[in-house]
DNA sequence: CACTTGACCTGTCCGC
DNA sequence: TGCGGACAGGTCAAGT
């Protein structure tokens, strides 16, 4: 399930196989996924691909944007035509490409040269989307738009201070993971690192959000920003289908908390995970630790 | 306005 | 073995 340490882990794949190469053509196989112009883009040199929240930017020297996001289940992986990549067969839907779940491929040059690898867009449950504007349109689309701010994750560009975060959590009654969830007022948080940040700050989901002393919401930022750090640091969760741009699997899955942990014992008093629901979602807690 | 629920999808798993 | 149903969760739209 794609968060902040995932998408960026899929950024930097993309930047490091995408930047200074063209694409000279794209084929839309699923067009509800898809929107905007193929000819705005074709043939013109990839700058930078940037990432917001959980939401994809790749910028072309012409003022052009491809943006995509992944939601669950959405796939990039980049192949190129002189070297075999070793897809992990389960997480990618089988060996080959493109597959039943491709939806959009992408054909990729260097600059002056002939078709030299394939960027493959796959999504089994076709929630994703990819759209091509202007640069100067991507703060405006509705996703970004209202997308709050990142925690200040070590090497990424996120800003928001202890300050900010203690204020949003005493702006709702939320329970708070549901509030941490919202990307409107923290951009990157879903479900697998809003469970193991709530255990490792020891706060019950279920609190209201303004309930929270100044003392547990300094624990629960400090616990966020270590757990999407160690995310980052493992590459991302491949606990379902995702799969990183050059086909491997993330690691962090071995380091859940508690996440997809219920009826195991708690890493901490051995007590027994329980699996509930908040705010709709499926939430694992460890029901001594946290409170 | 604050919050909740359902829709979007398909693969997987569980119980009968 | 097959089959129905619950479940997975990011975001948006509709409902309370």
């Amino acid at each position: 399930m794609p968060e902040l340490p995932e998408v960026e882990t899929i950024r930097r794949g993309l930047e490091k196989h995408l930047v200074g190469k063209r694409i000279s053509s794209i084929e839309v196989i699923f067009a509800k996924l898809f929107s905007g112009d193929p000819a705005q883009v074709v043939d013109q040199e990839i700058i930078g691909v940037r990432r917001f929240g959980k939401g994809l930017v790749i910028d072309f020297a012409n003022e052009q944007s491809i943006v995509a996001h992944v939601k669950m289940t959405g796939q990039f992986i980049y192949m190129d035509k002189s070297e075999k990549i070793n897809l992990h067969p389960k997480l990618s839907i089988g060996a080959d490409l493109p597959h039943k779940h491709t939806h959009v491929v992408f054909h990729l040059s260097a600059i002056g040269h002939k078709p030299l690898a394939t960027l493959y867009y796959n999504d089994i449950r076709k929630f994703g989307w990819i759209k091509i504007v202007p640069t100067k349109e991507v703060a405006g689309l509705s996703f970004f738009k209202s997308l709050g701010k990142e925690l200040p994750i070590k090497g990424l560009l996120g800003t928001m201070t202890l300050q900010e975060s203690e204020a949003i959590l005493g702006s709702s009654s939320l329970p708070v993971k549901a509030l941490i969830m919202d990307q409107q007022k923290i951009a990157g948080v879903g479900n697998i690192y809003a469970n193991d940040g709530l255990f490792l700050a020891r706060i019950d989901p279920r609190r209201k959000a303004n309930s929270l002393k100044k003392e547990e919401a300094g624990r629960l930022y400090k616990s966020l920003i270590e757990v999407l750090e160690k995310g980052l640091l493992h590459g991302g969760a491949s606990d379902v289908n995702y799969i990183q741009v050059d086909g491997g699997k993330g690691e962090y899955q071995d380091h859940f908390l508690v996440y997809g942990r219920s009826g195991e014992e708690c890493l901490v008093c051995k007590s027994t995970i329980e699996r509930i629901v908040v705010g709709g979602r499926g939430t694992f807690l460890c029901p001594t630790c946290q409170k």
